[in-house]
DNA sequence: CTTTAGACGAAGTATTA
DNA sequence: TAATAATTCGTCTAAAG
């Protein structure tokens, strides 16, 4: 049993494995916050806005057969965009080539041309295929609200995953669904699954399965969701006040540390910390509400809701003095 | 009447043999 | 691959307010 009056006067503190501590250069505070529209760190206390807290996709996000390390090679640019990528990659293949071309011997030039003509084609399907690509990827991101930074990882992990040859045989639009699902991870403004999937045409199980085969193949080392990134949205719909969100945080960063969240929903903790938060504030919103606005039902609220007050020795009848 | 608590089985998931 | 354990969900019943 913990005492509540510390907790609840505790400032939250993002403290998890994965990630590391970030402290406000500015102010010194720790208690940092992401904020969901724009994708951006900033700080609670003095707005400062932090960095942009980008997974680094260094060389662990990359797995190439030597094919696609010769390849790459060649057609390495340092851009974003589906789109831009291409012409760029056109361009330098024909000054390659066609340079190689008028000063070689003959033999040579034949070898050469017929490899140029191959990849013209080749690069007409990667073209379309992109293009494709890159129209369900606007809209998608549209429809989800997503920010920028999300956007142009799940175009980075598509390309990635084309390029590697690790998507053949699978619907573009539904790979998409998968490299956005993933992307919103990666930066930490996570969609869930169902949100995904019902804008699009696939069920959540394939989501799933599709971003399972991508995370898989390409040795993606994407940390597991966690209830504090799912919190401010969830705070926001609901109306809560931001001390009620911040209070939401803090119960979770306990129960955390009392390995109480292990193989549960985030959905769920985010849902039930910000349901208890809303009451010890005074602001309650029912279950139905949370339930509803988090995707969740409400016996799944009862359950970690049960839990946190027996973690942090919270009974309602007794509370009036906090 | 509305909200909450709890129980039960079904279904999907993760882990282990 | 199969069995096992833990989890969520939908539904239902009942208590609480």
């Amino acid at each position: 049993m913990i005492n509540l009056a510390k907790i609840l006067t505790k400032k939250p503190e993002f403290h998890d494995e994965t990630h590391e501590q970030i402290v406000c250069p500015n102010c010194g505070s720790t208690d940092i916050i992401t904020d969901e529209t724009r994708g951006e760190t900033i700080c609670s206390q003095c707005g400062l806005v932090i960095e942009d807290r980008m997974v680094d996709f260094g060389t662990e996000w990359r797995a190439y057969n030597q094919d696609e390390h010769d390849k790459r090679a060649r057609t390495e640019v340092s851009t974003y965009s589906l789109t831009n990528d291409l012409s760029t990659y056109i361009g330098r293949e024909n000054r390659d080539a066609l340079g190689q071309v008028i000063s070689s011997e003959k033999q040579s030039q034949f070898f050469r041309m017929r490899r140029w003509q191959f990849r013209i084609k080749s690069q007409e399907s990667k073209d379309r295929n992109l293009l494709k690509a890159n129209r369900e990827l606007d809209r998608l991101c549209s429809q989800l609200e997503m920010p920028r930074t999300v956007k142009e990882t799940a175009g980075q992990i598509y390309k990635k995953s084309f390029e590697a040859g690790m998507l053949k045989g699978y619907p573009i639009d539904s790979m998409v669904a998968a490299a956005v699902y993933a992307a919103a991870r990666v930066r930490r403004v996570p969609r869930t699954l169902d949100e995904v999937a019902d804008a699009t045409q696939i069920t959540k199980k394939r989501l799933a399965q599709l971003y399972r085969i991508i995370v898989n193949r390409m040795n993606y080392k994407i940390p597991p969701t966690k209830p504090t990134d799912l919190l401010l949205r969830l705070g926001t719909e609901l109306a809560l006040s931001n001390a009620s969100q911040r209070m939401a945080v803090t119960i979770i960063n306990e129960a955390t540390a009392q390995k109480l969240t292990i193989g549960k929903d985030p959905s769920g903790l985010a849902a039930s910390a910000l349901y208890l938060a809303g009451i010890i504030n005074k602001e309650k919103r029912n279950q139905q509400t949370v339930a509803k606005a988090a995707h969740i039902t409400e016996v799944t609220i009862r359950h970690r809701y049960k839990e946190l007050v027996a973690l942090l020795g919270y009974f309602p009848s007794n509370d009036e003095e906090m």
